[in-house]
DNA sequence: TGTTAGCACTCTATTGCACTGAGTGCTAAA
DNA sequence: TTTAGCACTCAGTGCAATAGAGTGCTAACA
């Protein structure tokens, strides 16, 4: 691909980005002076029409790039670009605010995300680290009632009430809680379950009641917990889209984000990369989705990756922007859950 | 209003929520059978019209329900409606279904709910009561962390990692989790702060860190735990319906559903009542939402008002069943909400 | 006095049609 | 190789005619 069409592919692109409109040959000579005529474009534009970079919606129409347009235009001919100094202050200060907990630091990066791009961000958390058993703590809350709390290796708490009968008092459980810790310590479910379990029920057989039901919390703590969690914002904000005048168009895009699962496998999908992934229309497989992009990348707790964020859009959605800002925010995002969740929450 | 009237009015309001189409005399007449001509029902909506019952989009279409005739229908003219076998056994065996913890249950809840209506389901929790201090503890999770773990009498729990200096050994954590305890049980903030505050920092000293933080995080769970999430569902179920063709619409309707304040605000408002709760177009106070009307009910737990579940759709809905279905869930969710956390699981 | 048939009238929605303008591809000249 | 010129295509727009749904009013009827 010589350098003129390499040029010309590049004004395409960035017209169809700025304006949702088919770019003619004229608009392209105008607009962006490459020092020759329309007819001179209109020859190189059909030769990129048949290498299939660019695409005719109709044939009075001007062209539009392809999903493979898109992408050489991503890998090659996509300047840079920095934030800018209020773009870069917005994140810094939205991610300084003192926050209670992690759940509160990913929906405000989501906003702050979709804001800055005006496409629809998603955040997604992974808990992925193999949990061990690190404490069990029996509370009693009233007379009937007793809270379980079990506390695994990687920081995940659990809790449940359960009913008790009436008769327990409070040294019962601080008994229960200290045998049920030192015989537990640091394991995994797979040692728990043969060498100890036979033990424990001859040694507090009396309580097997409240047994069964910690060795079940511990059990949930244990397996269960490698959940994605997604969260969404700016939906409403990406219909300021001009593709989104047509009914249709937003229930199809409507019907992508309901569809959680599709678009937590799209996220976590990216895992072992380290940097930003963009994917762009029908490279992802899901068929719905062919007219959309999604610019995704992983963040951090002390090293190790904890999440992705994302942002979905349509393929013709600004990518140097949204780059820069997925990758300036996840770097931040990672001090800014360190923060939280060490230390004193501000 | 005679007795003729109420049947035209009621079978304008039948027709409409069942068609989205204005409904004119010959329909009426042909339809519903009263046994008048087109003409008569023609003389009666011209009455009902003077009345402020129904209205017309213009002059050569049929007649549409008012905010007031909706109002009407509901309050006078609806007929209940029985759930049948079908639906009543989908709510029962979704609610059976095992699920491991709260936020499980709301979510299936809100999808049927939007699954047996075809509107959007909002399903709000609350905790709005009072919580006094229950239990601290502390966990040494590795040389440098510990996570202190914080119990409120309402069943509250939580947790926070913190940096601890290496020097700390888990029996000195004990030790502090032992005197906290002692000291602070079952008091709220105002009690904490003036009486005991000087005396624990002078005998744990030593432990200033580790003690500012958890009274940190026990102020958090006395002061902020009052937050209302809510949990929507179905949205783009909803699109289905014929006043969705067009893209403004539902722009309109995306625009709300992303306020939540304004959705928790429209729920929480009905926490006097016990039973379903119908707020009809602009009875709401906000405006873009006179197009749309809100069916609530509270769910409970052990006999406390612990959340409501809603319904948003259009003036239009299908009130009767809208109505039967949310009296008959929010019935059923309190128990299985009572099964979740109480019993073991399942 | 209430009901009905008939009719003129209103207004929306649809259809067909011509026209405009953007944009192309091709050809021939520079 | 580039460019000017030209015929051609096609979506979008505006306009007029038409169809159809529904009304309100009047006068006749029971």
């Amino acid at each position: 691909m010589d350098d003129r069409k390499q040029k010309v592919l590049l004004a395409i692109v960035q017209d169809f980005i700025a304006t949702a409109e088919p770019v003619g040959s004229r608009t392209i000579a105008k607009k962006y002076r490459l020092g020759v005529s329309p007819a001179t474009i209109r020859n190189e534009m059909a030769d990129l029409e048949e290498m299939g970079y660019i695409e005719q919606p109709h044939t009075s129409a001007g062209r539009v790039p392809s999903v493979r347009g898109y992408r050489y235009y991503v890998d090659y001919l996509m300047k840079k670009r920095e934030l800018t100094r209020e773009e870069e202050e917005l994140i810094r200060s939205q991610l300084a605010k003192k926050a209670r907990d992690v759940g509160r630091v990913i929906k405000r990066t989501g906003n702050l995300l979709s804001q800055l791009t005006s496409y629809t961000s998603m955040v997604l958390t992974q808990q992925r680290r193999p949990s061990k058993f690190k404490h069990i703590q029996l509370v009693l809350m009233n007379p009937a009632q007793t809270m379980v709390i079990v506390v695994m290796d990687n920081g995940a708490v659990h809790h449940r009430l359960i009913e008790t009968p009436e008769s327990f008092i409070s040294s019962d459980l601080e008994t229960l809680s200290k045998v049920l810790n030192a015989k537990l310590q640091g394991l995994n479910m797979n040692t728990i379950r043969f060498t100890l379990l036979k033990e424990l029920y001859f040694e507090l057989g009396r309580h097997k009641h409240i047994l069964d039901l910690s060795l079940e919390i511990i059990q949930e703590g244990l397996f269960l917990e490698e959940e994605d969690k997604i969260y969404l914002g700016g939906v409403f904000n990406m219909l300021t889209q001009p593709e989104f005048q047509n009914a249709e168009k937003i229930k199809t895009m409507l019907g992508i984000l309901e569809q959680e699962e599709l678009l937590c496998e799209l996220l976590s999908d990216d895992s072992l990369d380290k940097g930003v992934t963009i994917k762009i229309g029908d490279e992802i497989k899901d068929h719905d989705i062919k007219d959309y992009s999604v610019v995704a990348a992983p963040y951090m707790l002390s090293g190790r990756k904890i999440g992705t964020v994302g942002v979905l859009g349509p393929t013709r959605m600004d990518y140097a922007k949204v780059i820069s800002v997925v990758d300036f925010l996840t770097k931040n995002l990672s001090v800014a859950l360190d923060r939280v969740l060490r230390g004193g929450g501000r």
